[in-house]
DNA sequence: AGTTTATGTCTACGTTCGTAGACTTAGTGG
DNA sequence: CCACTAAGTCTACGAACGTAGACATAAACT
């Protein structure tokens, strides 16, 4: 029951044994901390957690990233990198992003969304800040060239209001009304008030 | 600067200095604790600092609540218990449930709002747990009952997903999109947005 | 092989947290 | 006037937090 001196008892969930590879190390620390972040949020996870799960010591992520905050920053720039493409034209968008919405957000899914991380840090101030950087930087970005007419930033950050609502009440507080709707009959209505802002006023289908 | 035995000195920012009056204490502990959750959620602030604004010591506070968590499960329960009256029919619901959001968001309006309760606290487990109970039960109910149609509950917290995602963008993050637009068209937006979901289907104005 | 350097760990510090138990003070009835 | 009880405070503990500095070890170069 003492404390094991080489690492061949599971104690990282990572990977086996990582042999020194400082960018390996690095990178799987980085992961480590999206995760926690997205489930925990920021306050709610430690360095020490963070790094268990890496499979290193907490002293090796301050000397890799500095301090918890900037990790935080890092992991949110990461997460919020975009990686999936979406269509262009606005009422495939509208249903595109209602569809995907829904099927993240399913019970069970488990799925770790940069939305995740954000709702559940966006209580810590400093934590707010980067956050926010984050999402002007990507998300409202992505989406808003995507858009015609005006005030293009402003209603992709409506729709964008819309998916965290709907991240917030099904996943992360489980209200029943949402998690546990008929997943057709919701998509639908979200595609609704998506396309309330995303389409160009004056052709509602 | 030694501790000052009598309470005449600003200490506590409630009120002057309140005589043993259990009810009156009981009620600026749970105000105090109502504002501190809105401002820095649950884990983001603490018992010392909820009884120094209500002018009291911390272990008063947990001999009246039982503890920090019950004190929160109160101040949910208080702090979403519904207040203001709002129209019954959907048209004009929507537009003043846009009107109000927007309004109570401004920037600097410094609003004490049960969604900002929400926001801030949902990344404690436990905390989550609490508000679903309090939204389900007060906010989701009360604006359910207005909604004709069917699946009107599902339909309410759509509305109340997107509500708290303005809040949470404009007021929590401060995006500049929806922090700096323009009121009035973003009431209009918003309202467009909530139409489409509260509105029963074949009636778009 | 021997030395150097990057890579990773150990111990420990100062805070802050929720809360438990004993103590003190103010108001009230005899 | 005195005792009794409700109302409130003081001290303290055990745990968890971020992180700083000294130390250990594996890989690489000559």
């Amino acid at each position: 029951m003492a404390n094991e001196h080489s690492g061949t008892s599971g104690e990282q969930r990572e990977s086996k044994a990582r042999r020194r590879d400082a960018a390996a190390t690095r990178a799987a620390i980085l992961a480590s901390a999206i995760a926690a972040f997205a489930r925990h949020g920021y306050d709610g996870i430690g360095v020490r957690e963070i790094a268990q799960d890496a499979g290193v010591t907490a002293m090796l992520v301050n000397r890799y990233f500095g301090s918890k905050e900037q990790l935080f920053a890092e992991a949110v720039d990461t997460s919020f990198a975009p990686r999936t493409v979406i269509p262009e034209d606005p009422p495939a968008l509208a249903r595109e992003l209602a569809r995907r919405l829904v099927a993240r957000t399913a019970p069970g899914a488990e799925t770790l969304d940069p939305f995740l991380l954000m709702l559940r840090s966006a209580a810590n101030p400093r934590a707010a800040e980067i956050i926010t950087q984050g999402i002007e930087r990507h998300a409202g970005r992505a989406l808003a060239n995507l858009l015609d007419g005006d005030a293009a930033a402003q209603r992709a950050m409506l729709a964008n209001a819309l998916i965290a609502g709907v991240w917030l009440f099904r996943t992360v507080l489980g209200v029943d009304a949402l998690a546990r709707a008929d997943p057709a009959e919701l998509t639908v209505r979200i595609e609704r008030m998506l396309a309330a802002v995303l389409n160009v006023p004056g052709e509602e289908a």
